[in-house]
DNA sequence: ACAGTAACCTGTTTGC
DNA sequence: TGCAAACAGGTTACTG
């Protein structure tokens, strides 16, 4: 699921049911996720009020009076709002109990995580070595060509590292190198100043109108509002090998890179 | 510093 | 139809 557009969609989501409210218990059914959840995560958050939440890449930051929260959704993680006493489904892993209602945390194949980090959540090691945010001005193509260097790295690769750029995943990696001509397969040292201003600013146009939809809908995704995503119907290529490239009707091929796959047209990209 | 791969999990799809 | 392999939105950690 979850790619920064996804994990945006769900802290507006949930952000108005929860911030200001207190935390009464949390119960954890799954401690086992990508990294153990902390077993004094409680007395940490206990009685202790929610005054904001913030995203950092994929990372979702629940700001307390005593510190932050981390919550990463991993591949197949969601957060949604429920009633007191709501009925547990498989996966339900962590209920974050607030005073009229929960905050639920499902995630099949546990690759997501719950962290405290305390009061200096940016000096985690998860956070201190992240590159800048997609849509914010720091993102530019100037900032890929010059650590673009002379690196071999195929270009997807390079715009999937976290710390090149945050939140651009699979899904939306292959989508903006489509809308930029750009090959995935080209080395990222090979890419002029010029293109990679193009594709900078197709990425910032993707991630906008995908958060303005509320994530692509894939498998289960919703938001926090337990409404799914639309921008799945907005996707030109991902998913659609063999099939017409909406440009020029050239069948679309995949290939495998860090054993991700990734759709693109061989006549509209190199 | 860089590039490539294995690892963490479960559910669904694909192929024989 | 049945079963096993392959694959899926992410990221770290280890290897050479």
């Amino acid at each position: 699921m979850p790619e920064l557009p996804e994990v945006e969609t769900s802290r507006r989501g949930i952000s108005p049911h929860i911030i200001g409210s207190h935390i009464i218990d949390v119960i954890i059914r799954q401690p086992q996720l990508r990294w153990k959840i902390p077993t004094d995560l409680l007395s940490h958050i206990q009685s202790r009020q929610l005054l904001s939440i913030d995203r950092r890449a994929k990372y979702l930051l629940l700001n307390f009076e005593s510190g932050t929260l981390l919550i990463h959704l991993g591949m197949s993680g969601n957060l949604r709002i429920c009633p007191l006493q709501s009925s547990v489904e498989k996966h339900d892993h962590v209920d974050f109990i607030f005073d009229n209602c929960l905050l639920r945390y499902t995630d099949p194949r546990r690759f997501g995580a719950i962290l405290w980090l305390g009061l200096t959540p940016h000096d985690s090691k998860l956070l201190s070595h992240l590159g800048p945010e997609p849509l914010s001005d720091a993102f530019t193509g100037e900032h890929l060509f010059k650590l673009a260097g002379k690196r071999k790295i195929p270009v997807k690769q390079f715009i999937m590292d976290q710390k090149i750029v945050t939140g651009v995943g699979n899904i939306y990696a292959t989508e903006a190198l489509f809308m930029a001509g750009i090959s995935p397969i080209r080395a990222a040292g090979n890419i002029s100043t010029k293109r990679y201003n193009r594709l900078a600013e197709e990425i910032k146009v993707i991630l906008t109108e995908a958060i303005k939809q509320g994530g692509t809908t894939l498998k289960d995704f919703v938001g926090g509002d337990g409404k799914p995503g639309y921008f799945q119907q907005t996707l030109h290529i991902y998913g659609k090998t063999g099939s017409h490239c909406p440009k020029c009707k050239v069948a679309l091929k995949s290939l495998k890179l860090a054993s991700r796959n990734s759709v693109y047209c061989p006549k509209c990209q190199k």
